[in-house]
DNA sequence: AAGTGGTCTAGACCACCTG
DNA sequence: AGGTGGTCTAGACCACTTT
């Protein structure tokens, strides 16, 4: 299955094992060309394994992350059935991508303002989420998020300073470091583990968006992972709820 | 009462494979009697799969269900280190279970007050989440969340009363008509559609929850979809903070 | 009865981390 | 160098669905 020298990577790319492999060999062969159409069933797992010469094991593991992703559906003593693609492109806080791109999905209009770039040394909370030594430097960057003109939300993002240069960073951004630390494949991002709730408006934010201290608002924290499980980026929002929503779709666990 | 009509299947007791079942034992063993501290580390794998008197890959398997419950954090080269564990109750809100289940799965205790059963017509708001009739019978649930006591939250459930009889529902409850249809796998659930916002507490809900009304609050509606795409159940929720705190783990959408 | 997926095992080799 | 987790294999047996 491995096909091509991959003798001497010193770069460390993005994690791709035998499993992985043949998923993506499963979807283009059969799957995105058509030669299996939604509704009918893929063939079985001994003639896939046989097909990609791997044992039933890697198959199956590949048929599950083909499962995760909605492309098929499995049922014991059945098959693999191929599901129809969604017509409409709906996409939830499930999905890994920046406010800005989900919320530029959504159709509406999302700007920038009062951008301000630093770079400082991690202080404890920062240290503890990145799992880098206190003091270490990140490059630091916050700003106002403006929904169709109004002033809807403010965030704050760092990474650490040694995963991408200063520069670039700030040559690449449109918006968010997310954006930035997803489009570089070969930082193997797979993940990320966010947190959410309701909270009171800061003082200190409620002035930089010009309403009320005191008010709810949703509050959205999330630590985006390397590959090899090791933080990337942390970043924080407040953001008024008349302006953002968020959908999410839960799928039963096992399956 | 008891013996209901032969409409009702044998009871499909919970999938419990052998990897769960290892899974449950290190965390009852190890985890949870504290013989392994937050921070340390839990003994290798072949260690365990020896003490579990199971393969390797078994265990494996077991360690994979810690991990996803954020309980250990496994590192190549290193082992598994055991997390501390939150203090405040947090749901992994991409899975589908009731909040009741994820908290009794945590060991915090959670418990129902005030709850009340009703059947009633649906109204257009009802009708047009679950997609039935305006005026179809709806099995109706509302009630208190007691986490550790406390008034944490408030509830309400609407099922159409054509999908599981009236009586079996309140007979299988069990703090949430989510997990009522679950525990049927005849109906085939594999997902349900979340929206969450921070919203001010409304007056009636802080009456019954006893705090003041207007202090933010975690929203969080939801509809189960069955097999077929039809809506199975409608949910909404209103959590205090302070007792609930949402995790969302975000993937990256595949090719 | 035959074919499918679901689970489990035992063993092998590799990559990674630590002393 | 030795121990850890990460991956892959081949084979076995079981549960479920269909014929």
């Amino acid at each position: 299955m491995h096909d091509g020298p991959d003798r001497s990577p010193p770069i460390r790319i993005a994690i791709r094992d035998l499993a992985s492999d043949v998923a993506s060999a499963i979807i283009r062969d059969l799957i995105a060309s058509g030669r299996v159409a939604p509704g009918q069933l893929l063939p079985g797992e001994a003639a896939l394994a046989s097909r990609y010469a791997v044992s039933r094991g890697t198959l199956r593991a590949a048929l599950r992350t083909l499962q995760d992703a909605q492309l098929v559906s499995v049922r014991n003593g059945v098959g693999a059935v191929v599901l129809p693609r969604p017509s409409t492109v709906t996409e939830g806080l499930d999905q890994l991508c920046s406010l800005e791109t989900y919320t530029r999905d959504t159709g509406a209009s999302i700007a920038t303002a009062d951008l301000t770039w630093t770079q400082e040394p991690a202080d404890d909370e920062a240290a503890r989420q990145l799992q880098v030594e206190p003091g270490a430097l990140l490059s630091v960057a916050h700003r106002v998020k403006l929904i169709d003109g109004a002033r809807a939300g403010w965030g704050i993002e760092r990474t650490p300073a040694d995963l991408v240069p200063f520069e670039a960073l700030q040559a690449e951004y449109a918006g968010s470091i997310m954006d930035v630390l997803l489009a570089r494949p070969e930082l193997g991002i797979t993940h990320a583990d966010a947190e959410i709730a309701a909270v009171p408006l800061p003082a200190g934010i409620a002035r930089r968006l010009g309403v009320r201290a005191g008010r709810p608002a949703q509050y959205l924290e999330q630590v985006m992972l390397l590959g090899d499980g090791r933080p990337a980026q942390w970043g924080r929002a407040w953001l008024l709820p008349e302006h953002f929503r968020f959908r999410i779709r839960r799928r039963t666990p096992l399956a």
